[in-house]
DNA sequence: AGCACGCCGACT
DNA sequence: GTCGGCGTGCTC
């Protein structure tokens, strides 16, 4: 019996031993195990079974040990770690690292990492002498004696370019001091541990959620792969259809993972889901990046053994051991804490819907926001879409009006911040005692040129994105391909001049609502006020506590703030957000919008959300037309749509070692031949466009970019093929891709 | 990740 | 000739 196994020991290669006799019995593909490597024994796991071998076999030494007499992965899960390791583009290595908890694996490699420190101050002459004899050492020994603290040994070596053989020559020569870090983890409190067990009696379900539970019931009992987008407004009641699948799935004898974004992973939700699960008897593993290891020991046996067959947790969650996995439920599902921002830079959803089909298991994502992917796949037939949309406690949706500020700027014939619709529902509010948001888009650094009298938009001739206007030399610049021209000093459209602006500030919003309500408390929140932490704290808290009247903000205001006295939502730009180049920006303002107008309102009296807009047949204001939230979906596709990134792989970013210009070609060329057939038209392949070098943090980087550019007119696709190198650490960026669409 | 190996320029 | 510096390639 020869087994392929992957080490855990710095390196991305399988290596293949022979299985004594002892272990013959239990040793199979996911198990971990100990193997002898040159005179050392790391830990691997086993990734295939009597596979091909490329070496002599009397090269092969001996497996010298086994972890754990059952297999840390589970046959889907050792596939699901295959699968990210070509699709996130991510060493093996680390994959498994992340999939299998450090304790699980014995705390072998309890994470350590290297520093290196100056040990002596050279004199010039020793360091002249030095450069000439070994320059490199001379660098390292430079870049070091002005460092304060000691730095980490592998961003110094891939930064100054420089190999271990340097710093060990330094090292000898007493010249440098490396030391060791250990890496632990905060072990938190288990605050949930202890939190208090409700049992909670399950409601009864409203017609709409009825219907949906049938519906993803059939999927279940069907026991086929398959994904049910969940689309319920806000308050509509998505968790208790999620916990009536869990329930079913429980009873059938089979196993459920539940996702939460981190932040949504409160002591009350855990302690909610829990008192239900174990009601009827089911125990529950919490699962975070706050658990001791310990406690992640224990959950994790748990679930490997089969006796507890639910876990609620976060991101890393989908990993869980569980047996005969029949259900995944993706709560909040366009939330982007579900990115993993280190290596492997995998999306917990994506992981969930492959690992699902993997299992012919049924996956259930909810939102009252959906991602545009989702409603892609939905459009595409490969999601089924339920919706809810009745809150359940009867509270009205608000009414969207839409303000064409066309009009507004003819009526008064010079600026407009404000509305007069827009001042009139305010001064309503303030006379009644009511709340105002005030929201204000101001996403990105870019501003576009649009005229204030037509509404035009000055938008590139390959990419249909807004042009970027850049004062300091007066051009238009598309950041998608670069196309560049001089700005125009009259509209392209109907001739007015003057269309040089664009952006409002929240101070000029602000000093404009002062003048409509001089006696109204207002207050703004934006990143200058982020600054000091307690004052938006204070904001906020004022706000809610009704000592103030108007709140004019930013992005912040959105997430999950509950005004109860809020009835008016003003955006006051609509536009403006619409423009900016980057879809995923679109997509955050839209949620912000529905979120905070979900909250418009009282018990007794539907809120209103006045939408303004230059553009007001725009994607932008779309969904407003509905006036609901169904249009919302129906708004996306179109910004989807409209910027036209062919099969959804809208940015492709790599890792390379270190600054390697062939590489990252080699992968544009790769790209540029996927989007060709995903298009089935010819794709031109330009750049390589390099970045200055910049400094982020304490690190340095820069980016080379290819575009695709489809040659034919009816396709006008674009693909940014964005390699960022992070110079000259290792990065592999996220994969923003779409994995239905590579299955 | 470590570690051996081998190439290359420098120098008693 | 030898020695140290430094990059490369291998680990079953």
């Amino acid at each position: 019996m020869i087994v392929g196994v992957q080490p855990l020991a710095g390196f991305d290669k399988l290596l293949h031993y022979k299985v004594p006799e002892t272990l013959r019995a239990s040793i199979r593909a996911g198990s971990l195990v100990r193997v002898p490597i040159l005179n050392q024994h790391k830990v691997g796991l086993v990734m295939e079974v009597n596979g091909v071998v490329d070496v002599p076999l009397e090269k092969l030494k001996t497996v010298s040990g086994l972890l754990q007499d059952y297999p840390a992965l589970t046959p889907d899960l050792l596939t699901l770690a295959k699968w990210m390791h070509g699709y996130y583009a991510a060493r093996m290595e680390s994959v498994l690292e992340a999939m299998i908890p450090g304790a699980v694996r014995d705390g072998t490699r309890l994470k350590q990492e290297k520093y290196l420190s100056a040990a002596h101050k050279p004199t010039t002459e020793e360091l002249a002498a030095l450069r000439k004899k070994a320059p490199q050492q001379s660098r390292l020994m430079e870049f070091l004696a002005h460092q304060f603290q000691p730095a980490k040994k592998s961003l110094l070596l891939s930064r100054l370019a420089v190999t271990a053989a340097v710093v060990n020559a330094l090292v000898k020569r007493g010249w440098v001091r490396e030391e060791v870090r250990h890496v632990e983890r905060v072990a938190y409190a288990d605050q949930w541990a202890t939190g208090e067990v409700v049992a909670t009696q399950p409601p009864k379900l409203n017609e709409e959620q009825a219907t949906i539970v049938t519906s993803v019931g059939a999927s279940l009992d069907k026991g086929k792969f398959a994904v049910h987008l969940l689309h319920g407004v806000t308050g509509s009641g998505k968790t208790e259809v999620y916990l009536h699948a869990v329930e079913r799935v429980l009873a059938a004898g089979g196993s459920a993972i539940y996702l939460v974004p981190e932040v949504a992973l409160t002591p009350q939700t855990v302690a909610r889901l829990r008192g239900r699960f174990e009601a009827a008897g089911h125990r529950t593993v919490v699962w975070h990046s706050h658990l001791s290891e310990g406690e992640r020991l224990d959950g994790w046996t748990a679930l490997a053994s089969g006796q507890a067959r639910v876990v609620v947790g976060a991101r890393s969650a989908v990993f869980a051991p569980v047996r005969d996995l029949r259900l995944i439920v993706v709560d909040e599902e366009h939330e982007p804490a579900y990115k993993q921002d280190e290596t492997p830079r995998y999306h917990g959803r994506d992981v969930a819907v492959y690992r699902a089909k993997l299992a012919n298991a049924t996956c259930l994502l909810g939102s009252a926001t959906p991602s545009l992917e989702s409603f892609s796949n939905v459009r595409n037939g490969r999601y089924r879409l339920d919706v809810l949309t009745k809150r359940v406690d009867d509270k009205q949706l608000p009414d969207f009006q839409i303000v064409d500020m066309r009009i507004e700027v003819m009526r008064t014939r010079g600026l407009v911040t404000l509305s007069r619709l827009l001042v009139n529902h305010m001064q309503a509010r303030f006379e009644r005692k009511e709340q105002t948001i005030l929201f204000i888009n101001r996403r990105g650094y870019s501003s576009s040129m649009q005229c204030r009298k037509c509404g035009h938009v000055e938008e590139c001739p390959h990419c249909s994105v807004a042009m970027t206007y850049h004062r300091a030399d007066e051009t238009l610049k598309c950041h998608l391909c670069g196309h560049e021209r001089g700005a125009p000093a009259v509209c392209p459209s109907c001739a007015a001049p003057d269309i040089r602006w664009r952006g409002l500030g929240t101070q000029r919003v602000e000093e404009a609502v002062r003048r409509v309500l001089p006696r109204a408390r207002l207050e703004r929140v934006d990143t200058d006020t982020m600054a000091k932490r307690h004052r938006f704290r204070e904001i906020l808290s004022d706000f809610r506590t009704g000592k103030i009247d108007v709140l004019i903000g930013t992005q912040m205001i959105g997430k999950g703030l509950d005004f109860p006295n809020v009835t008016l939502v003003g955006l006051v730009d609509a536009d403006l957000s619409m423009h900016v180049p980057d879809f995923r920006a679109n997509e955050r303002t839209f949620q912000l919008l529905v979120q905070v107008a979900g909250r418009a309102g009282r018990g007794d009296r539907a809120g209103e959300v006045v939408v303004q807009t230059f553009t007001p047949k725009a994607d932008a204001v779309q969904f407003a037309k509905n006036a609901d939230f169904n249009g919302f979906a129906e708004a996306e596709l179109h910004v989807r749509h409209r910027f036209q990134y062919p099969p959804y792989r809208h940015l492709i970013h790599h890792l390379f070692r270190g600054p390697n210009p062939e590489k990252i070609k080699f992968f544009a060329e790769h790209w540029a031949k996927e989007v060709e057939k995903a298009l089935g038209n010819t794709v031109e392949l330009r750049g390589p466009t390099p970045s200055p070098i910049e400094k982020v943090k304490d690190e340095y980087r820069y980016q080379i970019w290819y575009f695709c550019a489809s040659a034919a007119k009816v396709v006008p696709a674009l693909v940014k093929l964005q390699a960022t190198v992070k110079w000259p650490e290792d990065v592999f960026q996220v994969l923003d891709v779409d994995p239905m669409s590579l299955m």
